[in-house]
RNA sequence: GCCGGUAUCGUCUAGAGGCCUAGGACGCCGCCCUCUCACGGCGGUAACCCGGGUUCGAAUCCCGGUACCGGUACCA
């Protein structure tokens, strides 16, 4: 049989690297073991739900590039996907336990359990349920309907006892039911609360296995005790760790960047942001690290992943955006970068490709993001604004007006104008002068590019051409006005 | 509080009793390359949470403690 799997967040804010974490392991065991990877949302908390995070989650998987084969917005054969709109296998099921016995329906308003669950804990006792509506009358239950009062749906445990889960990557984990109490199963506006609703379509979905963040660990008992009143079979849990900010909790937006829209606002490449949320938590057999999607399929085991919750660190997953960055080609590049190009009104659409290519091909060690690239290459369009300062300060002396002019001078006397050429008359003319090269060419890498840092200066008199390059010379060789 | 889980360099991790003098990666530092920066190469910094067992031998197994995380909702 083959496997099926889902990631079922609740549409309630953007796309999360948390949530991206565990919808990207559940995408991998799916496509590493030939099954089906599924997208539902759980959106029962009707004030929390939008349509709008609905669309920005979908969204984010895509621009991810993790695509669900079947689900929210492309249908699929056990649909509809969103649980709103499978109230019917809710009551269906729900109908199924009360019948039985099973569940029973509970008057207790949550203001009232509140009240009684703090009074509890000032006790010292455990906050539960007490268990006040489960052998109701039909006679009280009607009075208290007739009070105005919805009832909800509790299921009616089972005799306390032990209870292991089996999750692949934890193992075997001992529960005992007797912490748990009668909880709620359907909630008054006729909803199904979060445990009831996900055994009910993971079964109806037909999982295979549920691989899910390690919060829901503790959740696990009460949906076997769910199982078992519906007469289901258990599928396979996997519970995978989670990730925390720098300050070892839960990520949030104080962390800096933790919605994938952010990463993808700031330049990261997705196949990075992928790759390095792979790492999260699991580690390729052999170690290596720069992998690419289908590189990661290939080797994922949900056996490798590890137990303990992983720190997400910046600084690594920039320096994983530039490794991917250099995989890519220059038009590709160009092509991702096509929004940052153009905010930075450069006219790259209209350039030559090769020469394009080339001027990319230059400054791409120099980048670690997309959004790196408009500065990078600026200089290549248009002559700098300004020169940097502190690098007129180092490298414009008395005479370097002139040992530029005559640079000028020399350029265009080549008869073959290439870097290498460029670079043999650079080095004559210091020789001739008795300067070092390197007191020509900063000053000349200066006013060619306004600052102090970029390409081996000779590809860049190269790529700017003879013409380009002699202009901005003899511009910074006239005398300072 | 109770229940559950986790615990290797600052961070991500390898490690499933001897291969560990604990390996790799990011970061940081130094050197090399060199027209600068970056890339790259080389080297360095830095860890088995603590305490008890078990064993000839423990980062690896067991127990206790501690810390952190999660659950304990008509949130998911």
């Amino acid at each position: 049989m083959s496997t099926r799997v889902r990631w079922a967040p609740s549409p309630t804010g953007t796309l999360h690297v948390g949530g991206a974490h565990t919808a990207l392991f559940n995408l991998l065991f799916a496509r590493s073991t030939g099954g089906k990877f599924v997208l539902r949302f759980e959106d029962t908390d009707r004030a929390r739900s939008t349509e709008a995070s609905a669309r920005a989650i979908c969204d984010g998987l895509r621009w991810l590039g993790l695509q669900w084969d079947e689900g929210v917005e492309v249908g699929g054969p056990y649909g509809p996907y969103r649980q709103t709109e499978r109230l019917p296998h809710y009551q269906a099921a729900a109908g199924r336990l009360q019948a039985s016995g099973a569940a029973y329906e509970c008057f207790c308003t949550p203001e009232e359990l509140e009240t009684r669950r703090e009074q509890a804990r000032q006790e010292g006792r455990p906050p539960k349920y007490d268990g006040r509506c489960r052998d109701l009358s039909d006679a009280q239950r009607s009075t208290l309907r007739a009070q105005g009062r919805t009832p909800a749906l509790r299921l009616r445990l089972p005799p306390p006892e032990p209870l292991v889960v089996h999750d692949l990557i934890y193992g075997d984990v001992e529960f005992d039911t007797a912490e748990l109490d009668d909880f709620v199963i359907v909630k008054s506006d006729g909803l199904p609360a979060y445990n009831f609703g996900v055994v009910v379509d993971d079964v109806h979905m037909a999982m295979t296995h549920i691989i899910r963040g390690d919060e829901h660990l503790s959740n696990t008992p009460k949906q076997i005790l769910l199982y078992r009143a519906l007469g289901y079979d258990l599928p396979i849990f996997a519970h995978v760790p989670m990730i925390l900010g720098p300050d070892r909790h839960k990520l949030s937006k104080r962390h800096g960047a933790t919605s994938v829209d952010e990463f993808r606002d700031r330049g990261f490449l997705p196949e990075a942001l992928v790759n390095y949320l792979a790492l999260l938590g699991w580690s390729a057999p052999d170690g290596r690290e720069i992998l690419s999607f289908n590189e990661i399929v290939q080797a994922f085991r949900l056996e490798r992943v590890s137990k303990s919750a992983a720190v997400y660190d910046e600084d690594k997953m920039t320096w994983m955006n530039a490794q991917h960055l250099r995989l890519l080609a220059p038009a590709d590049l160009c092509a991702r970068a096509a929004t940052w190009l153009d905010a930075a009104d450069l006219p790259w659409r209209q350039a030559d490709p090769a020469w394009l290519g080339a001027v990319v091909e230059a400054v791409r060690e120099r980048v670690r993001t997309l959004a790196d690239l408009p500065d990078a290459i600026h200089y290549f369009f248009q002559p700098p604004a300004a020169l940097d300062p502190d690098g007129v300060r180092r490298h414009m002396r008395d005479g370097t007006p002139a040992l530029l002019a005559m640079a000028a001078d020399r350029l265009e006397s080549l008869t073959a104008f290439s870097a290498e050429a460029a670079e043999v008359a650079y080095r004559a003319l210091a020789e001739e002068r008795g300067v070092k090269p390197a007191d020509i060419i900063h000053p000349t890498r200066l006013v060619l590019t306004g600052r102090t840092v970029g390409p081996s200066l000779f590809l860049v008199v190269q790529l700017l051409g003879r013409d380009e390059t002699c202009r901005r010379l003899r511009a910074a060789s006239l005398p300072a006005a």
